[in-house]
DNA sequence: CCAAAAGTGTTGGAGTTACACCCATGG
DNA sequence: CCATGGGTGTAACTCCAACACTTTTGG
């Protein structure tokens, strides 16, 4: 018989940082921290039907590219009065878009939170590290990406959400081998200072797909598939 | 307001394939299946010290030596009647230990479920599919074997939870590489049939460790730590 | 022709798989 | 001394980081 919340650390690429989108409480308790979207968990929907509902009616964000769970959070006293459960989720938004945002709502940037409301703060870290992990493993990048790019475009995303810069060169080659990016045969003009046209890209999938599962104790080589379609 | 449970997927490899722990039904809904144990989750309590709890209650396990959230389950009909939201729990057992089981209760192999209760067949899988992908970038092996252990029976416990054939020689060299095993000093008695008596291993830790974090993307190696102390 | 930005070639090294070979023990 | 299981040495392979080099544009 508790009530049950749902929260999502929503992340996009912005300004060549990875931010946060926060709203500033008006009211007590906490009045004036910052605090991650959500809201009540409804009795006729799930989970994430209920965040993705939730984040479109306040914060009018629609254009998520990914959403998925982090982690339940249940301390009895993580928030004041009667208890309340919390399931967080990851959200993510591509960098080419720029949703309306209510007055009380910011972006902030992942590295310099703001004082948070209730135990939001911890939050926040555990989606920048599932971003992290994912970017390396999966395709995840498409999440983050518009529907097409230049792989410069791409690496500062990349350089961004991972906290560390990322070669262009080899960013290429790794998605590329993976089978995750395919050029789209038109070129972004250059810069007011010249230079070579960069190639446009695009991911081929959309989806969340594991690329790259194993990091060792790979199955025996007479039953594994070829590179393209690993296991499992 | 809804009722939260608290469920969990308790694996042990045993008889050299991975089992998981569940309680046949005795009264409706869903009389005779076969269910996760677990239970409400009570005002006072955080949902991991709860399922810590009802395990220890309900079904005596109390050497578990991994506990992990999987997931929230909050279909609005997952079960009949008024709604339940679930967490669900990932648990492991090691092989040296065999828990007092109540008359209702015992191991099934993974890969043969029995008829389940409500939902509960997808969250085996999703138990094991953590376990597997965990056994290859952290040093959560620990939690599947006894304090001390020949490679052989490293090796059938790797094997038995990744369901494909692990090489011994390898197991060792790249858990010994990680510096996550080392050797008490001494040996294993040699079978009836003779052999050499087999060195003995610990795990160097036994809480749970990211030994390889990165699959790719490794930030550049001049501000990234030596081999033994990985990012982050 | 030069600067700037994009993209390719190539080398080297880390980490892993696969397999041949050597070691220690019981009958 | 031979069968059996344990352990080591080593070659080949995959993948990635690093950096030099080439390509294509604007002034």
């Amino acid at each position: 018989m508790a009530v049950h919340e749902v929260l999502a650390a929503v992340l996009q690429v912005r300004a060549g940082s990875l931010q946060v989108l926060l709203w500033q409480r008006a009211l007590a308790p906490d009045a004036g921290r910052w605090s991650l979207p959500g809201g009540k968990l409804r009795p006729d929907e799930d989970v994430e039907t209920s965040i993705r509902r939730q984040l479109a009616e306040k914060v009018d964000v629609r254009q998520l590219t990914h959403v998925e769970q982090l982690a339940v959070f249940s301390a009895p006293d993580r928030v004041p009065g009667a208890r309340v459960v919390a399931t967080a989720f990851l959200g993510l938004v591509p960098c080419d878009v720029d949703p309306a945002l209510p007055e009380d709502t910011a972006w902030h940037p992942v590295e310099a939170l703001p004082e948070t409301a209730f135990d939001h703060d911890v939050i926040v870290p555990r989606a920048r590290d599932r971003l992290r992990a994912k970017l390396s493993y999966t395709n995840l990048g498409f999440a983050l990406a518009g529907p097409e790019f230049t792989v410069s475009t791409l690496r500062e995303l990349y350089s961004a959400a991972l906290g560390y810069k990322v070669s262009a060169t080899n960013l290429q080659r790794v998605l590329s081998r993976r089978g995750l990016l395919e050029p789209t045969g038109s070129t972004a003009p250059p810069g007011p200072s010249g230079g070579r046209p960069a190639a446009l890209f695009r991911f081929t999938a959309r989806g969340l797909q594991v690329t790259d599962p194993f990091a060792v104790f790979r199955p025996p080589a007479h039953n594994r598939p070829a590179r393209s379609a690993r296991w499992p």
